[in-house]
DNA sequence: TCACGACGATACGGTTGCGTTCCGACGTGC
DNA sequence: GCACGTCGGAACGCAACCGTATCGTCGTGA
């Protein structure tokens, strides 16, 4: 019986590499060493770098968000957007989404692996927050959900990740409002 | 003297190796290899393989995109649009793009280069953008820039950068008309 | 014509990681 | 109290690159 101990060091080790050097660099011997395991511990639970890591984000990927449900388009907008700003805030996952994202142009799998975590997550909640819309009569019943989809989840990451530059305070609200309308011109 | 054949070849490898195996994994042999040339022509140029991505990407930099100025914001946006769209889906580009905005949030000289060349890029035709649609008066006198150029740029890079998904006909003139409405929202 | 310098090629010792194998120690279940 | 399987540790041969040095070749400018 595989110890679970070593298993969870093993696995918050590799959360720490690849935020620390990336999907690219990060080698087996390195996660051996941060975790204080053997590298037969780790060979012995994943056949390989790209197993562990695929491994990892599907375990992610089956959490999922909750859903806002505020009763306004703006209001659970908002909502949405405190919650994933307040995570993509943590120095981890401002390291690891981009660089598994890079990684995906290339490898197949974890361009699998990732799309299905966003199906599960942003990409769900915003969904539902468009049809909740929808339904309310706030959103014209033709509404282009895919276009509406990037709408909503764009400019935060554009921000967030690519342009990195910080949030100031009343900035997410006022992205909320312009967000709701230029949905409503769809 | 050193030849300038040589040195253009060593810069399209770059590119190359860039495009297929990411920063991380790039070696300065393997460029010399795809350029046909020994490492020692490499090194008489660069000292590292940071100083030749970042002289590459400053000379990218440089160049600067053309500013649209068709006489209103949404043909102006649906302009950019078309022009960044194209660039997006060159495979080169959306290769290299996500693999060194990876490797910015490690490393801050990367980052610098990155920004600076956002700022002279995509960023600069979006802030012209913005700021010529406030003087014709279609945008209001306090617009808030930051937030503008966010919901700009930020749908196009999702869709076409994060979710990989194409875009069909139509899509850039919806986006242009649902952005438009977005910012006369702030 | 001659000297200089860049060229490609090759080799150097050193480092890192691969994936596998063997070891003795430990702990748990029977 | 015994057997089994996991544990960390160490070593294996192999491969890729590092950055440097040293070849003989070739083209160009003085």
């Amino acid at each position: 019986m595989l110890r679970e101990d070593v298993t969870e060091a093993i696995r918050a080790a590799v959360f720490e590499e690849l935020a620390s050097v990336g999907y690219a660099r990060m080698s087996i011997e390195g996660i051996a060493r941060r975790a204080g395991v053997g590298k037969t511990a780790v060979y012995r639970r994943w056949r390989s770098k790209l197993h562990l890591v695929l491994d990892l984000v599907s375990a992610i990927a089956v959490q999922g968000l909750p859903a806002p449900d505020t009763g306004s388009l703006e209001g659970d907008l908002r909502l949405l957007y405190e919650v994933t700003s307040r995570a993509l805030r943590h120095p981890v996952a401002s390291q690891i989404i981009p660089d598994l994202q890079a990684e995906a142009a290339r490898n197949p799998e974890i361009a699998e692996a990732l799309q299905k975590a966003l199906r599960e997550g942003q990409h769900g909640v915003a969904s539902g927050i468009v049809r909740a819309a929808v339904e309310r009569g706030e959103l014209r019943e033709g509404t282009d959900e895919e276009l509406a989809l990037d709408l909503v989840s764009g400019p935060l990451y554009w921000r967030s990740v690519v342009v990195r530059a910080e949030l100031d305070k009343g900035y997410l609200a006022r992205l909320a409002t312009a967000t709701a309308a230029g949905l409503r011109a769809l």
